[in-house]
RNA sequence: GGGCGAGUGGCGGAACUGGCAGACGCGCCGGCCUUAGGAGCCGGUGCUGCGAGAGCGGCGUGUCGGUUCGAACCCGACCUCGCCCA
């Protein structure tokens, strides 16, 4: 209701400013570094002259698409945004000053429970929540004085986007890429269903809210991610960092083997010959397998449990129902299990095998049945060492050669020199060719054949929740799940909903929404009331931003051949195998629908770290530990906290913050602007004033200056290009401390001054845009020309001869030690180097009369080292 | 238990991927300027021994070994921490 801003700015302005003093010295003559005065100035500038709108028809110069993560609009910006936003614009900013045409879009990820738990809480709409939140949030944004292009705007919550969520659901739907099912899914008591993605650490906690998870049986929608495993294992033509693709790969856990096919045997109770598949890697130890367990799901239990262990059997079925999976899978406790009164026949022998039940076999995983070998699987082991089942050894390493008896433990190990045992006629073979041969004789017989095993499981997309998107489909007793033609759509939420003051969805019971007529007989109908994950709405928001008006289509196809995919995403890690996957997984469903020409969404991709709280945790509201930035860029100013946030260390690491040292960087930008506006000054305390360096006359301190100014663009673009921030503000620093050395001398305000000054803040632009254009704009206006943004200049060219040294120092080491230094010019030559350094007193007290063996010139004549023995 | 990554001053972190360890900043110490300094400016600052001093040594990148003229960097074993997966 209210607005806080007058609040805030009142105490703002009560608040003294830290790097503005100027009561003392000549400080005064210039006025000082007020960025709360020059930064807003800049914004409204940049915004009235639509500075950062990109054309997206302009083809004449290079397309550069730079993403960054949406964020979701909890109400306000942290520190974090600012660490994940404000490099990403310093790269944007860098980039158009090479001639590229940037796109740099924002939007906001609108849907999620957050918005439903505070309708709960607060008595307030999801909707009012959320759009009040990006309304302040939009603001906050503005303050970073990031470059973003406000006109592509995209909100995941309004219907004019969640419509087309819909439309592509029906896509994939009309291609066998959508489906509904009745299975276990994850579920967590407060958010309801999970995609197996959601389901966090040993303990299989919900990523959002941490609550332990249990399963349940519901028909739920699914995509159908497993069609692309293979693909999704390639990463070929994209620049990933390697721990995404090792943790996306690990994820969708490709394994090979093969699916074999036991049988039920005849018995009293049974005819036989029910098929019972079976997944295992390991095709070579079939002869070991003297038992099979059955997971108490598995449609086969009750037709082949004899009568005498019904009723045990119904028992333990029931109470492994009632144990959640972790419980099941852990391996600490004792294994339990229950006969079945029925045999299997082992395919490959014909030996009639017992089966079991038991509940650390599960039935969402594989076929939900195994084959146990007890000598080369630990659970295995451990299961029939406990129940007295046979441990029979088939797989021996050739360096144990003819050990009998009952093992210790289980062998797992797979070695290519492996040799089988106890195998009839496969005895003697290597473990490799074993599988090769195994595998070949099962599927000529047909009972079995080479198959491939994945970890990941389609990705369950229905959620019991009112915000976010409606599925459009509609239930009819007639024709079944009818899906709503495109041009009914969107399906909208209804605005008006009952809480009943639980976290129910409100859809379920809203008859307004729900009963309706079937699209294609007219008679009675309900919808779906579930809604899509709300990372389905983050699996295509990119390109909507090329076209976010457009009412006829997802994406205006000119603009997406022009402009995707995306060259470079940045974001944070923790999304490795969530929307990083499902992104990859949409655009190779869109481009399977004909909606694409391409397959992989993002060509380059960097995480950064993540700023933690000063507790070290993850900044969250409800750990009290979010760091507001707002209060530091009252106090130094958003190009002071940007720089800051960049120097603070590797942008992939993050860490825990801390504003320790903010003042440094006050500092050094301070110190960069009184270069620019008041060459000739001197503080008071300096007692070097008017000196050049010693040793120095004007001519090799302007070749000094330059030489420097050269030498740090040189770094800075190669810090930029490879995104390392902190060095890149690290060498700007050098620069400025360089220049101080020389200010109110007489080569101050010379050419090469104004030469690297020029650089200084061409190369401040992308970093501190603000200030950077404040000081060009005074430049500009003292030169008396023209006013024209420093963000619309080309980056400068190094001059390699102005950076190129005509002297170095060499560090001269014996054995390794450094003993001396001495200055030579770069280009002598080695037996003049060696002359000279051969003649060094504190050489020769090395040397200590020794004769040199040999003398190495290092690194490209970086480094002599003289050898001796002795 | 498996996979990946990382251990460098009091602190955040540099070090062209085998070549001067500790850039830059914080902090700390000294000086200047000041009625004052929690501002600004200048200088110093890895640890340690000898020296009044300029200086001259020794030791140093988690631990122990190895390769090399030379190792923070490569190899082996181990310890600790982080992330991912069980």
């Amino acid at each position: 209701m209210h607005d806080l801003s007058p609040d805030r700015r009142g105490s703002f302005a009560c608040r003294e400013p830290a790097v503005t003093t100027d009561r003392t010295s000549d400080r005064s003559r210039i006025d000082r570094y007020d960025p709360a005065a020059i930064e807003p100035r800049w914004q409204a500038r940049w915004a009235e002259l639509d500075l950062h709108r990109t054309d997206l028809n302009d083809d004449s110069r290079p397309k550069y698409y730079l993403l960054t993560m949406y964020p979701y609009p909890s109400g306000d910006l942290h520190i974090g945004h600012w660490y994940i936003m404000t490099p990403t614009d310093a790269l944007a900013r860098y980039r158009r000053m090479h001639a590229e045409n940037v796109f740099f879009p924002i939007g906001f990820d609108g849907f999620g429970l957050p918005a439903e738990n505070a309708a709960i809480r607060n008595r307030i709409h999801p909707a009012e929540w959320t759009w009040r939140n990006i309304d302040t949030m939009r603001r906050q944004l503005r303050s970073m004085g990031a470059s973003f292009d406000w006109d592509a705007e995209v909100v995941t919550c309004d219907p004019s986007y969640y419509r087309w969520n819909q439309w592509l659901f029906l896509r994939f739907l009309e291609a066998g890429l959508a489906y509904r099912a009745t299975s276990p899914v994850d579920w967590c008591p407060n958010d309801g269903t999970l995609a197996r993605e959601q389901v966090e650490g040993a303990d299989r906690h919900c990523w959002r809210c941490g609550a332990k998870v249990e399963k349940r049986d519901l028909p739920q929608w699914y995509l159908r991610t497993t069609k692309y495993a293979d693909e999704l294992l390639d990463f070929a033509g994209i620049d990933w960092p390697e721990p995404i693709r090792v943790m996306q790969t690990n994820w969708i856990g490709r394994s090979e083997g093969a699916e074999v096919v036991f049988r039920s045997a005849p018995d009293t109770h049974l005819a036989g010959g029910d098929e019972i598949r079976v997944f295992t890697t390991r095709p070579d130890t079939l002869f070991g397998a003297t038992f099979m367990v059955l997971a108490p799901e598995h449609p086969l239990v009750e037709k082949l449990t004899s009568p005498g262990q019904q009723a045990v059997i119904a028992a333990y079925v029931e109470q492994a129902q009632r144990e959640t999976e972790i419980e099941r899978l852990n391996t600490e406790r004792d294994k339990t299990g229950v006969p079945l009164g029925a045999d299997a026949i082992n395919p490959v022998n014909g030996e009639r095998i017992p089966i079991w039940v038991a509940d650390y076999v599960l039935a969402g995983y594989g076929t939900g049945a195994i084959m146990a070998v007890p000598a080369h699987d630990e659970r295995d082991f451990a299961f029939a060492t406990q129940f007295g089942l046979e441990i029979r050894e088939v797989i021996r390493p050739i360096d144990r050669a003819g050990r009998e008896g009952q093992p210790a433990e289980a062998y797992v190990g797979k070695g290519d020199s492996d040799i089988l045992v106890n195998s009839g006629r496969y005895n003697g073979l290597a473990a490799p060719d074993a599988i090769r041969a195994i595998t070949a004789d099962l599927e000529e017989r047909g009972e079995g054949k080479a198959a491939i095993g994945y970890r990941l499981r389609d990705w369950l997309v229905s959620r019991q929740r009112y915000w976010g998107t409606p599925i459009p489909v509609v239930y009819c007793d007639g024709c079944g799940i009818v899906p709503v033609p495109d041009d009914q759509l969107p399906v909208l939420l209804p605005e008006t909903v009952d809480y009943h003051g639980s976290g129910d969805n409100p859809l379920k019971h809203d008859a307004a929404f729900r009963d309706t007529t079937c699209p294609r007989c007219g008679g009675p109908g309900q919808r779906e009331t579930d809604t899509l994950d709300t990372f389905v709405d983050s699996s295509w928001y990119w390109f909507r931003y090329l076209s976010p008006a457009k009412v006829d289509a997802p994406v205006d196809p000119a603009m997406l051949a022009r402009w995707t995919p995306v060259d470079q995403y940045t974001g944070g890690a923790e999304h490795a195998v969530m929307h990083l996957l499902y992104s990859r997984f949409f655009t190779k469903a869109m481009a399977d629908c004909g909606l694409l020409a391409h397959r992989e969404p993002f060509l380059r991709l960097f995480n950064q770290g993540q700023v933690l709280g000063a507790d070290g945790e993850r900044m969250s509201k409800s750990r009290g530990n979010v760091e507001d930035p707002d209060a530091l860029v009252a106090q130094y100013g958003a190009d002071t906290v940007r720089l800051f946030l960049m120097f603070m260390g590797p942008w992939d690491q993050g860490g825990p913050w801390s504003p320790t040292g903010i003042g440094g960087v006050a500092r050094f930008l301070n110190r960069a602007w009184t270069l620019a506006l008041d060459p000739h000054g001197r503080e008071a305390g300096d007692v070097e004033a008017e000196r050049l360096p010693a040793g120095e006359d004007a001519a090799a301190a302007e070749r000094a200056i330059r030489g420097a100014a050269h030498r740090t663009l040189a770094a800075v673009t190669a810090d930029y290009e490879g995104f390392r921030f902190n060095t890149m503000v690290a060498k700007l620093m050098e620069l400025v401390n360089v220049l101080h050395r020389y200010r109110g001398t007489a080569v101050a305000d010379g050419p090469a001054w104004d030469e690297a000054v020029r650089l200084l803040l061409l190369m401040l632009a992308p970093a501190a845009p603000h200030m950077a254009e404040e000081l060009w704009a005074r430049r500009l206006a003292a030169r008396g020309d023209a006013w024209s943004s420093i963000h619309a200049e080309r980056w400068p060219a190094v001059d390699e001869a102005a950076a190129a040294a005509d002297t170095r120092e060499l560090p001269i080491q014996v054995n390794g030690k450094l003993r001396d230094k001495v200055v030579v010019p770069v280009d002598l030559a080695q037996a003049e180097v060696e002359a000279l350094v051969l003649a060094r007193p504190k050489v020769a007290a090395a040397l200590g009369g020794r004769t040199p063996e040999r003398i190495v010139h290092a690194g490209g004549g970086r480094l002599v080292n003289i050898v001796v023995r002795g």
